[in-house]
DNA sequence: TTGAAAGCGCTACCAG
DNA sequence: CTGGTAGCGCTTTCAA
């Protein structure tokens, strides 16, 4: 591979010359320029990056540490990681990926080394061990997904409050009086960081709205289709108008087909709305609303976080909620009367 | 953070001495070593990643690559990234993640400015770009799948081939004449590299035993429970007394499941046996013989024959076919006679 | 068993 | 607009 001295020497300037017209601090006549460029292509030159982190002070390099639990759903973790890559690539960072144990100790590692000029932590959980290290080390830290303890940290995610609140407000706007939330597997409460917040929110914000609010899991250790089902049977039995789901694609699915073999039509007789999906809710077999998780926003916004805290002014820390969007899709309209209803209005 | 300087001053030695102190690249006496490692102690001391790699020939990364696809499986996938992640690091190695069209553009920057040490190819298509690619770098790239064309490449897989063989013989031993394989996705007959290897053993190696041979997708762009479902229906109504499954974890829940609520029993009436899954099938609502496909093995694997390019030997050119291991867990015995069967079925 | 010093390849400052 | 050069922090000869 060749190296400056030998593009210095094939475009007749010199290596400092070089180093200014590829990196453009300084101006360079065209035609000095020109020859430059030639020599590059020539030599087939790409400046060496350790020698780059070296003499620059930057490796253009984010750690992305994923401690990647059994229960860590991989689609919707697989969107964050490719969203935070191809930001960072816009900003010309790579991304090195510190897994299992070394999600802790390797963030510990790279902020020592100098090996990463900035650390973007995902899969966080309510207690993170990370949230200490973090404030240890003097390598900026941006964290997606909200800590309990998140004091002086900076943390991007979606407002899953603001979130849940629109979504009982729009079933609540629509006349709906009784509402169910079918929410995560069971351990997803205790592993991650959101879930509860969103649970939280539901119940606040149904009272709030005066509308009668139940809850149920969509599993215990592991998302289960029939548990999803049993728990929006449950409450549909118990009055329930609408739904809103707040659970893997697998339980979402499973929940519109029992409501199709129980001949209850969407938006008719029930309506139905999606908190927080990663994925394509209008792909689903009946189209559903849906307030989605958008990785990329978080990822973004995360990364430019990161960008700024190398640049001039650090980020204040603090949360950065982004504020949820609504799709409609049309599975949201009145309650039907149902007949025992009607019967029970008299 | 301290340098190796004020280490050195710290302990009264010169810096070549805490080099190789560290290192361990020359003897130290062991007092010196102690003064040594108690101002590295004292002063946090870590060596600066970027000089390491300017001065050594190192940089301790390996690039992985992996284009995501929309189709990839992503349990699937996150667990060849994991596997690989831990693997290197065991060889001190960070792993630098190159996604989507980084996962080409990337690796030829990479190999360019000396970012990596080598380079680590994870969902491998039949005709795959990067293959043009790894011939015209020098970095040393490890193919984690086979494409089509693998000439001079370094190739690691599970035996595919074999694994599907193996099955093949399992049924056909214990008396099979007739047996079903439900793929894959029609779609991952032409993205990945894998599928096309089982569906064509199976039908080469059920010729070569003398046993009839149907097959039948899992879905079309994207895996179906119904479809599975309805192919493995079709399959036993037509007379196969054991099923072959090389489909995903949901599809293969979604057959067992079928086969109970037609009230075929496994083994009794229908023999079952998993090949290349990633997953535990004897967690399946029933456990399922499997001859596995497991990321540990191919990613050790390609992990160390990285680390040998680097060292003396080089490894030679070719295909690593990892040995497929059998698992069983009952779910296979001689066929159900006939009588039987067509009064199972119903 | 240890030290001195020459780079590794680049960036960025100081001159001109 | 361009060149010379001093480091960046480490590894690794070469000497002692």
């Amino acid at each position: 591979m060749a190296n400056i001295n030998e593009v210095a020497a094939a475009a007749g300037v010199s290596i400092s010359t070089v180093s200014y017209a590829l990196s453009g601090k300084r101006p360079v006549a065209a035609d000095t320029r020109r020859r430059i460029e030639a020599a590059v292509q020539e030599l087939g030159y790409s400046p060496n990056a350790g020698a780059r982190m070296l003499a620059g002070r930057r490796t253009q390099i984010f750690a992305l540490t994923e401690p990647l639990r059994k229960d860590t759903h991989a689609p919707t973790h697989m969107a964050f990681v490719l969203a935070t890559a191809v930001a960072a690539r816009r900003h010309d960072y790579d991304i090195l990926l510190l897994t299992d144990e070394e999600a802790h100790a390797g963030m510990r590692r790279v902020a020592a080394n100098g090996l990463v000029d900035a650390i973007l932590v995902l899969d966080v959980a309510p207690e993170d061990p990370r949230v200490e290290l973090a404030r240890q080390i003097s390598t900026p830290t941006v964290f997606i997904g909200i800590p309990n303890d998140n004091d002086g940290l900076v943390c991007v995610d979606l407002d899953f409050e603001a979130a849940t609140a629109k979504a009982v407000d729009v079933l609540a706007d629509a006349g709906h009086t009784s509402i169910g939330l079918i929410g995560q597997a069971e351990t997803a409460y205790e592993m991650s960081n959101f879930p509860p917040r969103v649970r939280a929110s539901f119940w606040a914000h149904a009272a709030e709205r005066g509308v009668a609010a139940a809850y149920g899991t969509s599993g215990g250790k592991r998302v289960s289709r029939t548990v999803a089902r049993a728990a929006a049977v449950r409450m549909i039995e118990d009055g329930a108008t609408a739904l809103v789901l707040h659970c893997a694609e697998e339980a979402q699915a499973s929940i519109l087909a029992e409501l199709a073999e129980r001949g209850l039509r969407v938006p008719d007789d029930i309506s139905v709305i999606s908190v927080g999906a990663s994925f394509d809710t209008a792909a689903l077999s009946t189209p559903v609303d849906s307030i989605p998780l958008l990785p990329e926003a978080s990822c973004e916004l995360a990364v430019e976080l990161a960008v700024q805290a190398l640049d001039d002014a650090a980020p204040e820390p603090g949360l950065r909620l982004i504020p949820p969007t609504y799709t409609p899709h049309g599975s949201i309209a009145p309650p039907a009367v149902r007949s025992e209803m009607s019967a029970s209005v008299r």
